[in-house]
Parts: structure tokens; sequence; C-alpha cells
DNA sequence: GGCTTACATATCGTAATACGACATAATAAC
DNA sequence: GTTATTATGTCGTATTACGATATGTAAGCC
């Protein structure tokens, strides 16, 4: 399947050690990223969905379908998700007139402060995090 | 609280957007990451302690609480997944002879084994990804 | 030396959420 | 029109991180 199949591939230990230390940069900005979201009253995937919905490029507004592939996840969980959010008065949800078995997203102002709010600290901490995150993913092409 | 009391920052659609793409990234990664742990049947966290402890800098092995600082959870959480890991063959614990609190930790040839090959599968998937990766992180910039 | 405080690890109950399996409604394909 | 596909929703389950707490060990201090 892969060229893994004789000679050991051999990797040093400082091999090991770049890859945990780009692993350790990125916990600590998703650890971060998750704090902030909760100091903010949100469970952390409610975030990202916020910043999904708020991102999307494109005419109409975004699905539930959308979201899901936006965050990775099936699209039952986004639709869990999303019916967290509603009740949260977060989102609204509409039924598209197209295709009316589309969920159409939209935020509501609650939704868009405290994404407002979110981001501009997450834009200050990656401010400061960047740089340790670009040197360890450098670091690994470096320890090869 | 903070500084965002007047003038709102006024975030652009095209920032919100950057900083989704950048997410989105991330979260390619760890899909992949995750994936491929629980392909090699184990628990993405489990892989991410292996390589904690294979990637540890030092000369003593690693103990739990160093284990949870790197992984970034707490001391507790640390000892329940490392007894997890015991009990899958994964990992040795041998109380430090200095300090007969604290458990040291050591990889059996089994984990060894799952982590190169993890490792290896990893090296090749940060090579597709790698560069969207950095291509969004700095795109964040870029749309400030 | 004893006594108090701090630390490392462990245990237990709880909560959160992602998923698989399944259900329903709407659209598309032919 | 009948069937297949798509979008969303519901429910039960499993995993795991945490807080609260317990135990053993070491360190500080008089």
């Amino acid at each position: 399947m892969t060229s893994v199949r004789r000679g050991e591939p051999g990797l040093s230990s400082e091999q090991y050690a770049a890859i945990a230390d780009f692993r350790f940069q990125l916990r600590r900005f998703l650890v971060f990223s998750e704090g902030a979201a909760m100091k903010a009253g949100l469970p952390p995937q409610q975030h990202q969905a916020l910043l999904a919905i708020a991102g999307h490029r494109g005419e109409e507004l975004p699905s539930v379908g959308v979201l899901a592939r936006q965050l990775l996840i099936a699209p039952n969980t986004a639709a869990e998700l999303v019916h967290r959010m509603e009740q949260g008065g977060l989102l609204t949800k509409t039924a598209s007139v197209d295709d009316r078995r589309r969920t159409e997203l939209g935020l509501t102002p609650k939704a868009e402060a405290i994404l407002r709010r979110l981001t501009v600290a997450h834009l200050e901490e990656l401010r400061v995090l960047e740089p340790a995150l670009v040197r360890a993913l450098g670091g690994i092409d470096r320890a090869e």
C-alpha cells in the first residue's frame, strides 16, 4: 500500500520530537480557542459553527448540510448542533424556497455580537501563537 | 470588560472567511489524524500520548504529569489515559526511584510499531496538507 | 525527629456530544 | 408515476474529560 514494507523507515527521536512539538502548538491554540468560547458562553463546536456560517462564501445562506461539510461532521450531528443553537437563540432556521428539504441558517444579532468578540480575541492570540505554529510546522521538514 | 466598547472592530466578511478557512484546514488535518489512529486501533488521544512520550526531550522517562502538561489535560485525566493504555499493552509504568510518587512511562514494542506506522502516514499527509495550512494561516493576516 | 503543607497519581460519578441506525419529507431520475 | 437519492431529524449508546475527592510520598520547618 505504502512504501513501508521492508527497511524500517527509521524515524529519529528528533523527528518524533518535532512532530510532537507541532501537535503541542496546535493544542495550545485549540485549548485557547475552546476556553475563549466557553468564557463567552458557547460550547466550542457552536463557536466553530458560527464562524463557518459567518465565513460562508456564496450568495445563499448555508444549510445544515453545508455546515456539516464545513465542520467535517456527519449530517445528523450538524442537525443536532443546529437545533441546540436555535434553542440558544443563536441561529435562525428557514426552509429554503427552492428546495424545501433544505434549511437555511442565519446568525441572530446575539450570535453576531458573540462571534465578533471571540474573533477579536482570536486574532490577538493568533498574533502570539502563529510564529510558534509556523516554526513547529517547518521544524518537521527540517528534522527529516 | 474588553476593549470592545466603542467603535466596533468592524470585522469584514472576508476576515471571517479567512479564519473559517484556517479552521477548516485544521479540521482536515485533525480528522485525517483521528481516522488514521482509529484505523490503527487507537483512540486519537492515545496516539497523541504515544507521540508525546516518544518525542519527549530529556534524560529521564516522562511521567504522568509530564504527559498531562504536554497534552494540556488535567493530571487525573492523564492518569486515566495512561491506565487505559497500560491495559492495552501500549505503555509500561514504573515507579520512579528518585521520587516514588512519580510513575515513569515507557512505550512497549507494540506501541513503537504502531506509532512508527502512524507517523509515516502523518508525514505523508502533512506533505499534502501543509501548504494549504500555511496558506490559510497567512490568509488571516492578508485579510486584516 | 515530628508536624504541616504541597505534590503525584488514582478513583468515581457526572456531563457533554458525536455517531450509527433509523425515520420522514422532498426532489430527481427514468 | 414509481423508484432512488438527498436533506434533515430522532433516539439510544459509547467515549472521555473533568470536578471532587482519596492516598501515598516528599519537603519545609521548628
